[in-house]
RNA sequence: CGGGGUGUAGCGCAGUUGGUAGCGCGCGUGGUUUGGGACCAUGAGGUCGCAGGUUCGAUCCCUGUCACCCCGACCA
């Protein structure tokens, strides 16, 4: 189905050929983002906010399930507070951004642009807690943080970016634990039911760990290159920030106690992983539940009398139950149109003509599969709820073949270069432990550690790098 | 931050051996069309990325700078 005539605005870049440019190309085209003035600043579209907003809604009543409550820290933090955690601010310090002049005074201390926000949690949450009943408290807030990152891409890597961050006070270690793998369900959720996205769940190693943490958990996913994406993560801290920041309570036998804490973030770098895990060469490929258009109704034939008073009356009907949209533009054919919806990522079409007004039904074509169907008129909405679970199940079914046939088994380091460079993806080894070998295998073959799965194989005894007996299986991958 | 590339209309590109610009697509209007990227007519869009320098004169030459893209190091 590919065009090759004409060098079209819309047209976009080869998906084999050329990656990259392709997921610029949709980001663009599709109308999700543009750029800006500021470099690694994007303005993020209504058609690509959309699919944002679907996301935070699943996941805020998720977190509210859990027990969370929303709420609001300033942007900006002072020196001091982010020094107060040295690691913390080792990790942070090459990307943090700093506000110095207010109105045309010089501050006396500088202020930073969060980008991120335990240090100033901490501080207020130290306020709020002097009782185990005070305990727990679960908080998040949905916002943008500011990292000055060199090299940046829309979604995937922009210096603001939107997120979501969840930060928690508990009475016990076990209970911040575990709560901290309880977030890491929520996102494992979010992204295999929403995004239809298989996850890899695991725990960083000490290498790749969040900066203060003393575990991070990841959800990782695999794109369609078979590059690979940390798509959540959620940290537990024990007291390293409960101790510098005096985050203390009198428990239950009435004696003073530093508490457990958590946090975990989840960014609009989720939309890039739609784009990039789901599209193919006709674009933006949207899985119906994060979809902001689920069917889109194109009428054959307008100016013909009746069709666009069918047209609308079945969209009416089905906007009361699928979100929808009618595209009622005189000023381009119907060929175009299929094209636009195909390339904005519409699961669904529905044409609707003189020919099917005459038999009381309309066509439904799926943008997964192409495939046509046609529906009696009175049966079409039961059909849709149908074909919209259908689409999204074999979604992920299709990402989940992808992740499988780029999951390989390495032995020794030649053999995980090898099978990157001839299989880009996820690949297995054995691991004895040392960063020394993790940082070998980086250099060698340019892939990081994706982290040490929940689900281990015994695939060897001994470390691929250094030969010692290794105990733990490692997932290894290019990212973005 | 290192290596490479690109900046001329919304997009893709020409062009001016230095005399302030044109094409295609898109866009507006009128009409004919519409089951896989329609056609005719007509019209509106540009301080040639930005700042200096050379020059009578710079979009063009020189210097600097910014942005974007690709490949590496760092991160969500």
């Amino acid at each position: 189905m590919s065009n090759n005539k004409n060098e079209y605005v819309k047209e976009i870049t080869n998906i084999e050929e050329d990656f990259a440019q392709w997921y610029t190309d949709v980001v663009l085209k599709a109308e999700l983002a543009d750029y800006t003035d500021v470099k690694g600043f994007i303005a993020i579209r209504p058609y690509g906010f959309a699919i944002w907003e679907n996301i935070k809604n699943y996941m805020d009543a998720e977190f509210k399930k859990a027990g969370v409550t929303n709420l609001y820290m300033p942007v900006l933090i002072p020196e001091s507070l982010l020094n107060k955690e040295e690691e913390h601010v080792e990790g942070f310090a090459p990307e943090v951004a700093w506000v110095t002049i207010g109105g045309e005074e010089e501050l006396e201390e500088k202020l930073c642009i969060r980008p991120t926000s335990e240090t100033m949690m901490s501080t207020m949450y130290s306020k709020w807690i002097s009782s185990w009943r005070d305990l727990p408290l679960l908080g998040n807030q949905w916002c943008s943080v500011l990292r000055w990152e060199k090299e940046t891409r829309p979604f995937l890597r922009s210096r603001e970016f939107l997120w979501q961050e969840g930060h928690t006070i508990h009475e016990t270690a076990e209970e911040a634990q575990k709560f901290t793998l309880r977030m890491l369900d929520v996102y494992a959720d979010v992204i295999e039911n929403l995004l239809a996205i298989p996850v890899l769940k695991g725990r960083k190693t000490e290498k790749e760990k969040f900066a203060g943490a003393e575990a991070t958990y990841t959800v990782e996913t695999l794109m369609h290159d078979g590059r690979a994406l940390q798509a959540g993560t959620s940290h537990y801290f024990g007291q390293n920030f409960s101790k510098p920041f005096s985050i203390k309570f009198q428990n239950r036998e009435g004696k003073e106690e530093y508490a457990y804490q958590t946090s975990w973030g989840a960014t609009t770098r989720l939309i890039g992983a739609v784009i990039m895990a789901h599209g193919d060469n006709r674009g933006l490929k949207l899985p119906p539940r994060v979809a902001p258009i689920q069917a889109v109704i194109v009428p054959i034939a307008i100016h013909k009398e009746g069709v666009i008073e069918k047209a609308q009356e079945l969209n009416e009907k089905l906007e009361k139950k699928f979100r929808m949209k009618i595209d009622l533009r005189d000023n381009y054919s119907t060929g175009f149109k299929f094209n636009d919806w195909e390339m904005r990522g519409v699961p669904v079409r529905i044409e609707i003509g003189p020919k099917d007004i005459e038999n009381g039904e309309a066509v439904l074509v799926r943008r997964d599969t192409s495939e046509k169907e046609v529906v009696k008129l009175d049966k079409i909405e039961e059909r849709l709820a149908e074909l919209l679970e259908e689409i999204q199940k074999n979604m992920y079914n299709e990402a989940a073949k992808i992740r499988e046939n780029r999951t390989t088994v390495a032995h020794t380091l030649d053999e995980i270069l090898k099978n990157l460079e001839e299989n880009q993806g996820y690949v297995k080894t054995m691991w004895c432990g040392n960063v020394e070998c993790e940082n070998k295998i980086k250099e060698v073959t340019g892939a990081h550690s994706r982290c040490i799965p929940f689900e281990q194989e015994h695939l060897a005894d001994t470390c691929p790098v250094c030969g010692k007996k290794a105990e733990k299986m490692v997932v290894w991958g290019r990212q973005y």
